[in-house]
DNA sequence: ACCGGGTCTATACAAGCGTATACATCCGGC
DNA sequence: GCCGGATGTATACGCTTGTATAGACCCGGT
C-alpha cells in the first residue's frame, strides 16, 4: 500500500477521532505512519487531503444509509417507517463517529464550496431513495414535486434525529417514539379538520 | 461599553462571519476594537470567550424560534404546521448566519462538553414548546412520553430542514412542500393499513 | 551499467497562533 | 490630592502550524 492510500486512511481515522478542524498535518502523519512531506507530494495540501478523506467518509455514510433502508421490507408503511427509524438509531450507536463526521461536514460546507456541492449532491440522490420508501407502488400518479417533497421530509427527519442523538442520546427519541409521534400527528390532523 | 461587552459582541460577529474554528484571537480584537490582552483579562482564554459568544448566539437563536412559533395561530393544524415551516424558511433567509452558527454548534458539541450540555438543555426546552404546537387543547389524555416524542419529531424536522437549506437552498423544500409531503404520508399510511 | 521518473523523507522555515508579562490609565473613596 | 484596585494595552515569548526544499531511494527500460 503506497503512502497515498495510507494518508487517506490515516486522515479518516483522525476525522473520526479528532474531527476535521482539530486534526493537524502531524496527526495524520502519526496515524498513517508516513511523513510530513508526503502530504504535499500526494495531495498538495493538508486541506485537500482532509477534504478527500471527508468525501470518502461521506460516501461510506451513504452506503450505511442504504443498508439501513434495505432492511425495511414490511408491507405496512407505518411498520416500515418505524423499523427504518429504529435502524437509524442502531446505526448511530454502532457507527457514531461516521454520523458525527457527517454533521461536522454540514458545518464545514458553509466555508468549503467543494464539500458543499458534494453533500448537496448526496442529498439529491437520497431524496428519491427515501421517497420510494413511502411510495412503494401504486404511486404512479404522484407528481415529481410531491415525490421530492416526501424525500425531503424523511431526509430532514433523519438528519434531525441524528443531531438529537449526538447532543443527548438519553433525550433523543427512539424509532418507536417517532412512529408514535407520527401516529398522534395523523390523528390530530384528522381531528382538526373535522372540527 | 466596557471591553468585556465589546469582546463578546465582536466574537459574535466573527462567529457569524468566519465561524467558530476559523476565528482567531486577533480577529476578535479587530472586530471589537480592543486589544489582545483584554481577552485573557476578561475571559481567561480565547476559547472561553468564543464559547460564551456561541452560547449567547444560541440563546438568540432560541428567541428567533419562539418568534416563528408564535405566528402559527391558525385553527387548522395542517395550516398551522405549514405556516410554521414557512416561517422557518423565511427566518433562515433573513437570519442565515444565526442558523449556520447553530449547525456549527452541533458539530462543536462533540468536543466541547459545556456547549453540548447547553444545547441539550435548549433542545429539552424546545420539545414541549413544539409539542404544544400540535396538541393545542383537548390533549389532556396524551401521555408525557408521547408528548415528548411529538416535540422530538417536529424538532428533528426543523433541524433537518435547516441543514437542507444550508446545503442547497434550491433543492430544499418549502413550507408548502413539507405540508404536501405530510399529507401524502398520511394518505399512504391510511391506504397501507387498509390494504 | 546506468539513466530517469516516480516516490519517499529529514529538515528547515516563516507565519500565525494563544497567552503571559509588565506597565499605563482610569476613577471612586477618603 | 492621593491611594488602590479595577481595567486597559503594548509587546514579546514559546509553540505549533502548514509547506517548501533538497536530496535519497527504488526500479523498470535500454
Amino acid at each position: 500500500m503506497g503512502h497515498r492510500e495510507r494518508l487517506l486512511a490515516g486522515a479518516r481515522v483522525c476525522l473520526y477521532e479528532r474531527g476535521y478542524t482539530r486534526t493537524t498535518a502531524r496527526d495524520i502523519v502519526a496515524a498513517s505512519d508516513t511523513n510530513l512531506a508526503s502530504i504535499g507530494y500526494h495531495f498538495g495540501s493538508k486541506e485537500a487531503l482532509l477534504t478527500a478523506a471527508l468525501v470518502q467518509a461521506f460516501e461510506e455514510w451513504g452506503v450505511e444509509i442504504d443498508r439501513v433502508l434495505r432492511d425495511g421490507t414490511q408491507p405496512d408503511l407505518m411498520d416500515r417507517l418505524e423499523s427504518m427509524w429504529t435502524g437509524l438509531v442502531e446505526s448511530f450507536g454502532s457507527h457514531r463517529p461516521l454520523w458525527v463526521a457527517g454533521i461536522e461536514a454540514f458545518a464545514l460546507a458553509e466555508h468549503l464550496p467543494v464539500l458543499r456541492e458534494q453533500l448537496a449532491e448526496s442529498y439529491s440522490r437520497a431524496r428519491p431513495a427515501l421517497a420510494a420508501f413511502v411510495i412503494q407502488n401504486g404511486g404512479e400518479n404522484v407528481s415529481e414535486e410531491t415525490r421530492k417533497a416526501v424525500g425531503s421530509f424523511l431526509l430532514a427527519l433523519m438528519t434531525g434525529l441524528t443531531v438529537q442523538r449526538l447532543l443527548d442520546p438519553e433525550a433523543a427519541p427512539s424509532g418507536r417514539e417517532l412512529a408514535a409521534a407520527l401516529r398522534l400527528i395523523i390523528g390530530a390532523v384528522a381531528g382538526s379538520t373535522d372540527d
